[in-house]
Parts: C-alpha cells; sequence; structure tokens
DNA sequence: GTTGAGCGTT
C-alpha cells in the first residue's frame, strides 16, 4: 500500500515536513506531535476562502477536510497560542544562556537488552550524531550486562533528540535521560509531574499522552505495573502541570483525581528539604529575572501577574473531553513485549518484561524559576515550610514533587 | 487498590 504523508509545517511560509497518514488516510495527533512536540492540532488556509481553518480532530485522530488532505500546507497549532514562539524567543535570548546548559553530558541508558553490547550501542545512537563514548554496565563478576549503559555524544542536539524520545534498541524500548549525578541540585524547582489517581486498568501509557496533550507538551507517562489505579504524568511545563493539580477529568468516561507527585521514596537528592536549602532561598523571587523589561515592581507584583495560568485554556477545552467519553479507541500504537523471559522462578530484577512507559524527563527551556506559594492548608509540608505568597491560584493542592 | 525501577568499581 503506498504510503501518503500530508505537509505540515510551523508557520506558513516555513519549509514544510512530510507527515505519514494511516491507512484509513486519516493522521494522528500523536505523529504530528512526534515531529512538533507539544502540537495540539492543525489548520490550513482553504484556497476557496483563503481564510485558516481547523482540521477537524476527534480524540487524537485529524481527519482530511472535504477533498482530502492535496498537496497544501498544514500548519500547526500549539495550545495557548504560541507556546513554541515563546520558547524560540527565550531559546535565543541571552537571558537563559546563562545557565550554559548546551554542552554535552553522559546519558544514561535504561532498559537495555542483556545481550545489548557496546558496539550495538555504538552502531545505533550513531544514526543521531557523532559518538564519542558509549558504556555498558556489567556485573564486576559475571560480566552479565545490568540493563543500562551510557552515550555520550559530541553535538548537543544529537543529545537533545535522542532524549526527547524513546529508542528501540534490540528489540526493547529504551528510555535515555540526564543522569541523576547530572541533574543540577536546583534544576526542577517546581514539579512538573502530575499525580493521576483513580485510573482503571485499560488506560494505556498513549491514552494519557493523547489526554494531557491537550494541556501541554507531555514528555513523561509512568504507569506503574502490575496495576496500582494510578500514574504519573510529566509536562514539559511546570505551570502546566501545577495548573492541573486539584482538577478532576474524565478520561475514557472514567473520573481521575490530578494531584502533586510526591518525591520518588529514596531520592534523597531533590527533597524538600535539600531543595529548598539549595536554589530556592530569597534570592530566586527577585533577582534573576534579569534585563528583559521586567518592572521595577516588588517581586509580588512581579510574581502576581506572571502567573497567567493554562488551567483556563484547560477549562475552555474541557468540551473535548467528552468526546473521550465512551469506547476508548485511539491510535494503538501498541509494542509487543518481546520478552517472554522471566527469568528463574522469583521475580528478580533480571526479568526483562518491557514495560510501556514512554518518553522522558527533559529538563525545562524556562528560563525563569519562579517559586511557587503553597496553600495554607499544606498536608505534604512536614517541614514546616511555606512561604506566604497567596497565589492567584488559589488552594489547589500545594506541596513539591518530582 | 490514590505516590514511580533500574543511575556510573575505573
Amino acid at each position: 500500500m503506498a504510503e501518503v504523508y500530508i505537509r505540515v509545517a510551523e508557520e506558513e511560509n516555513e519549509e514544510p515536513m512530510e507527515i505519514p497518514s494511516e491507512d484509513d488516510g486519516t493522521v494522528l495527533l500523536s505523529t504530528v506531535a512526534a515531529q512538533f512536540p507539544g502540537a495540539c492540532g492543525l489548520r490550513f488556509r482553504s484556497p476557496v476562502s483563503q481564510c485558516m481553518r481547523g482540521v477537524r480532530l476527534v480524540e487524537g485522530v485529524l481527519h482530511a477536510p472535504e477533498n482530502g488532505w492535496g498537496n497544501i500546507v498544514y500548519v500547526v497549532n500549539y495550545p495557548k497560542d504560541n507556546k513554541r514562539k515563546m520558547d524560540e524567543i527565550d531559546a535565543s535570548s541571552a537571558v537563559k544562556m546563562k545557565r550554559g546548559d548546551m554542552k554535552t553530558s553522559d546519558l544514561i541508558v535504561l532498559g537495555l537488552p542483556w545481550k545489548t553490547t557496546e558496539q550495538d550501542l555504538k552502531d545505533y545512537f550513531s544514526t543521531f550524531g557523532e559518538v564519542i563514548m558509549v558504556q555498558v554496565k556489567r556485573d564486576a563478576k559475571t560480566g552479565n550486562s545490568k540493563g543500562f549503559g551510557f552515550v555520550r555524544f559530541t553535538e548537543y542536539e544529537a543529545q537533545e533528540k535522542v532524549i526527547s524520545q524513546r529508542h528501540m534498541i534490540d528489540g526493547r524500548w529504551c528510555d535515555c535521560k540526564l543522569p541523576n549525578s547530572k541533574q543540577g541540585p536546583d534544576e526542577p524547582l517546581r514539579s512538573r509531574k502530575v499525580f493521576v489517581g483513580r485510573c482503571t486498568e485499560d488506560m494505556t501509557t498513549d491514552d494519557l499522552r493523547q489526554f494531557f496533550m491537550q494541556y501541554g507538551e507531555v514528555t513523561d507517562v509512568f504507569i506503574p505495573k502490575p496495576f496500582r489505579a494510578f500514574a504519573f504524568v510529566t509536562f514539559a511545563d511546570d505551570q502546566v502541570a501545577q495548573s492541573l493539580c486539584g482538577e478532576d477529568l474524565i478520561i475514557k468516561g472514567v473520573s481521575v483525581h490530578i494531584s502533586n507527585a510526591e518525591p520518588k521514596h529514596g531520592n534523597r537528592q531533590f527533597d524538600r528539604t535539600a531543595r529548598f536549602g539549595n536554589g530556592f532561598g530569597a534570592q530566586a523571587f527577585g533577582s534573576s529575572r534579569s534585563g528583559l523589561g521586567s518592572s521595577t515592581n516588588s517581586s509580588l507584583a512581579n510574581f502576581g501577574s506572571f502567573s497567567l495560568n493554562p488551567a483556563m485554556m484547560a477549562a475552555a477545552q474541557a468540551a473535548l473531553q467528552s468526546s473521550w467519553g465512551m469506547m476508548g479507541m485511539l491510535a494503538s500504537q501498541q509494542q509487543t513485549s518481546t520478552s517472554g523471559s522471566t527469568s528463574s522462578g522469583t521475580s528478580s530484577s533480571r526479568d526483562q518484561s518491557q514495560s510501556f512507559s514512554t518518553g522522558n524527563s527533559n529538563y525545562g527551556t524556562s528560563s525563569a524559576s519562579l517559586g511557587w506559594g503553597t496553600g495554607s492548608n499544606s498536608t505534604t509540608s512536614g517541614s514546616g515550610f511555606s512561604s506566604g505568597f497567596g497565589s492567584s491560584m488559589e488552594s489547589k493542592s500545594s506541596g513539591w514533587g518530582m
């Protein structure tokens, strides 16, 4: 069957990229988002009316206009008018360069098949750019792989690309991340991750990704196995995550509850006190907002006006949720678990059954890190910590975590 | 059934 592509660009006059359609002629939003992270829809200029028109979007599936996709260029829609543009401005402005995070660092590769060798890793990752280091970590005695390794690229672009997607290596899906040892102690000041309670067993990571994509770019979805009725969703933007906390959302006809993700157990590095002590002193507020014509007002006023939050957009799109009711369906991008190697009796860590978690954490491009007011009814504090900013977001649940 | 895997012998 001949492959059909539609042409998609970020702006009308920009170089389009060809995006594959499905067999039934539709295009999956997830396919678009794979090339244009954060995309929430498409639009095009009607040859007849010369007006921009939206492409019909139903449950993550984009439907061709009346007379088919044709050869015109479709333009990507992003949530909240122009988040992407903001990112670009951000990226090119001198503001963020001060953190100088453009250097490459080793990336940890998680989930490797036991059989994968360093040569395999090098072969695989070389398609992204020049690889200057690979390692597979092995047990010193047995020489068996520990199922993870490291890779380092010459080019920062390659590193970013690799972090931004999942990798099929020797038949397993693997994740590449900045290793814990490289994550700055003050990196995630506010959590970009939310806890999703009351999940049902039929909610897949793809379901959750497709659903939460409407609020902003989703960088990770985690569903514990065996089934435990909750999940974690990480956004690229912490404000998106925070804006959803406290909400009850309908996914596949089921009401789920969104709240803050608490720090992972055993992750001392990023617990409350550590972070508080570190990057989040009083200096985090007024200072470091740098030149961008910031007002001379107090940081309080600054803060208040800054926290326009995406919850409004969330509300506006509530209608969209109804379409998620009943019959779930949606792009079945299920990956087949390759394993079968349930290893020896006990469920040891050598069991390589494949998990379904997709995506990755990556570290924000947001230049400013503002603190977030905690609600006075904080239940999670535990360290008498509460900075008294009555934020404009009333009493959504508070707290930290990642 | 409401809080997640795994992180580097040099």
